[in-house]
RNA sequence: GGUGGGGUAGCGAAGUGGCUAAACGCGGCGGACUGUAAAUCCGCUCCCUCAGGGUUCGGCGGUUCGAAUCCGUCCCCCACCA
């Protein structure tokens, strides 16, 4: 993992931040400059048919730049981090293997982090058939039974898990069930390294504008036929499934259905938007070593700011 | 002008003498997060705070040991009548 060239030390470039805060542009901007390509890091964009509402690039706004890990599943399919990880690990490989900088470039953190940082996921972790058993006990027996029995095979990793949150219940269970060690032995030891040499970008934007640049994107969405795709899928069966658990889908179904007005489903996308960001918030200020930049300054200005200290700096020093 | 209904924390809305800083919902804020992550879950939300303390329920003045809750008065809103 060696710095690459003498205009830049670093081996991947991350850009992350809030829905809404200008990470499209930046990332292809940066491709340009730096001679890179962007890999998608973002949950919902690897789905096919899911355009409009998920925000994904289009051909026009990639200006030529490679753009992978966008349309590379069916909405039906179901997706997940190793999935993701495995990717676009290769990808990095073989972006760096013809002398280019891979920049990822999306909201979702555990994604990031996970190519980032040396989170190791393993073939046999996962068995839909064990979870789905799981999760029909969950139903059956109730959560407290299920809660307890954790509590029994894995006292450490119960503690970390609220007894309200199933999923995790029902995760951390499969794990155990499927490989015969528990998730607290999986995780040890990993996850805290960086396996590149990484700058993450962080995208920063005052909460108000945030807010409001969300609302108004929704109503764009709106006007370029987001109903449209989302009637699209409805149509195709595409209901219940993973890639429709993204935000605005199911809001937009359930118009669809009658079972809520047009505008009320339009401010119910606009608030769990707002929701969600603050959440990525979260995430990226508590789990991921961000260099923030303010998003205001726009998009050149980011850029040129960039650029200064990957030429002057050698490391990752990078302040706002 | 008259009659009736109403004014409760950011909003909506309970509460009708002590157990009430005040249910509940929404909104907001903070947090957790390793194979569903745009998911899932948790906490806080009158003010100052660690314990604890200080101000509240349109305004003012009463009754009472004690009031958001009772009385008087004033202001504002809504409906109907004139």
């Amino acid at each position: 993992m060696d710095g690459n060239s003498m205009t830049n030390s670093y081996d991947v470039i991350a850009v992350v931040g809030p829905t809404a805060s200008g990470k499209t542009a930046l990332s292809v901007e940066l491709a340009k400059q730096l001679d890179g390509e962007v890999i998608n890091g973002d949950s919902t964009q690897v789905y096919k048919g899911l355009d409009i509402g998920t925000a994904k690039i289009t051909t026009a706004e990639m200006e030529g730049i490679p753009h992978h890990m966008f349309d590379i599943k069916e909405p039906h399919e179901s997706f997940s981090v190793a999935e993701y990880q495995a990717e676009v690990r290769k990808w990095i490989e073989h972006i760096q293997s013809r002398g280019k900088i891979p920049i990822i470039a999306g909201g979702t953190g555990l994604y990031v982090q996970s190519v980032l940082y040396d989170f190791r996921f393993t073939e046999q972790a996962s068995d839909i058939e064990v979870r789905k058993r799981l999760e029909r006990e969950l139903v059956e027996r109730g959560a407290t039974s299920l809660y307890e029995k954790l509590v029994q095979e894995d006292p450490a990793g119960a503690k970390k898990i609220h007894p309200n949150n199933h999923r995790r219940i029902v995760r951390a269970l499969e794990i155990i069930e499927v490989t015969g060690k528990t998730k607290t032995a999986h995780e040890e030891d990993v996850g805290q390294n960086a396996l590149y040499n990484h700058l993450l970008v962080g995208l920063q934007m005052d909460r108000e504008l945030l807010y409001s640049r969300i609302d108004k994107r929704v109503d764009i969405m709106m006007a370029q036929g987001f109903l449209e795709e989302v009637e699209a899928l409805w149509q195709a069966g595409i209901r219940d499934v993973q890639s429709v658990r993204a935000i605005g889908y199911g809001e937009l179904q359930q118009y669809i259905e009658g079972k809520l007005p047009l505008d009320e489903a339009i401010a119910l996308i606009q608030k769990n938007t707002r929701n969600y960001a603050k959440r990525q918030m979260t995430y990226f200020r508590n789990k991921l070593d961000v260099s923030w930049f303010d998003a205001e300054l726009g998009t050149t200005k980011i850029v040129d700011r960039i650029m200064e200290n990957l030429k002057g700096l050698n490391s990752s020093n990078i302040k706002i």
